[in-house]
DNA sequence: CTTGGGACCTGTGAGC
DNA sequence: TGCTCACAGGTCCCAA
């Protein structure tokens, strides 16, 4: 279930866990997910210590000892599984186990293997193929929600031109803004007030202003019902992946459109072969 | 260069 | 109960 604010719950699950500590094992249980696992990969991080864990779109980077970086990437079902107790039997799809040295077992379960790690350093990060063109980041803790949107509205203005593609389609494409996902651009479109099915190029600066704080606004909310339902979880075998959030327009085909009520419930359509979520008469920008 | 479609996987729920 | 189909939060790759 992984856009920008899951991965940034995990993240912020697994750091009290992980920062700090060493890998004392690495165990695969399988050679590949999406892509094969690295040659060496568990060799490479058992016996480092983690020095921090950061996320750059939907990304997590586990900084360890010595310029090492693990990538991850949850794709859409991946999941990180705590264990602080003896941990109970493995379970279907936990493809990859991490113990630290202070007796804490994190499972990475992915039942459909869109998910993948791999191994970078610190010196090549910046020019990974994986990462370099990744768009702005919408959620950075060291900015305001102004600045942010200051940020992406000047984005959005560069990066919109020329773009012939229903604005939905575009604002997925990761090199434009890091991060959104199909449910957070329904939701902000929605917000905004913007018809998903409207030309990228053709959307005008006052949509465009309304936009971009949407975007910041709608992950920082989905981050904090995230994180306080994080702590609501956090049983002793605490399973990170997962939040309740309440969504305007996501997955809430023919229910009342929670601004122009039930006259106008809200519609399904499907673009690039995925659902879009909105209501036609509040979005028409 | 942009754009659209298929590919990669497994699980789940609806309908018959 | 069991089958089939549509669909699922992502991204890469290739043809046009």
């Amino acid at each position: 279930m992984p856009e920008l604010p899951e991965v940034e719950t995990v993240r912020r699950g697994l750091a009290p866990v992980m920062e700090g500590r060493t890998l004392a094992r690495v165990i695969l249980r399988r050679e590949n997910l999406r892509f094969p696992f690295p040659d060496g990969f568990g060799q490479m991080l058992t016996g480092r210590k983690i020095e921090s864990i950061s996320r750059r779109a939907k990304y997590l980077l586990f900084h360890l000892q010595g310029g090492v970086v693990m990538i991850a990437h949850l794709g859409m079902s991946g999941r990180f599984r705590i264990f602080t107790e003896t941990p109970p039997a493995e379970e279907k799809h936990d493809h990859v186990i991490f113990e630290t040295n202070d007796g804490t077992t994190i499972r990475y379960n992915d039942p459909r293997r869109f998910g993948f790690m791999l191994l970078t350093t610190t010196e090549e990060m910046a020019c990974h193929p994986l990462l370099e063109k990744l768009g702005p980041e919408p959620v950075d803790l060291n900015l305001s929600a102004a600045e942010l949107a200051r940020q992406l509205e000047d984005r959005l203005v560069g990066q919109l031109k020329g773009r012939k593609s229903p604005i939905k389609t575009v604002l997925l494409d990761q090199t434009v803004i890091a991060g959104l996902g199909n449910i957070y651009v329904c939701e902000a479109l929605f917000r905004a007030g913007i018809s998903p099915q409207k030309k990228a190029d053709r959307i005008k600066r006052n949509s465009i202003k309304l936009l971009a704080p949407a975007i910041v606004d709608i992950l920082q909310e989905a981050i904090k019902s995230g994180g306080s339902s994080l702590r609501d979880h956090r049983q002793p075998s605490g399973e990170l992946g997962y939040f309740q959030h309440r969504f305007a327009v996501y997955g809430k085909e023919g229910e009342a459109c929670p601004k122009c009520g039930p006259a106008h419930p809200v519609r399904r359509i499907t673009q690039s072969g995925r659902s879009t979520f909105y209501c036609a008469a509040c979005q028409k920008s």
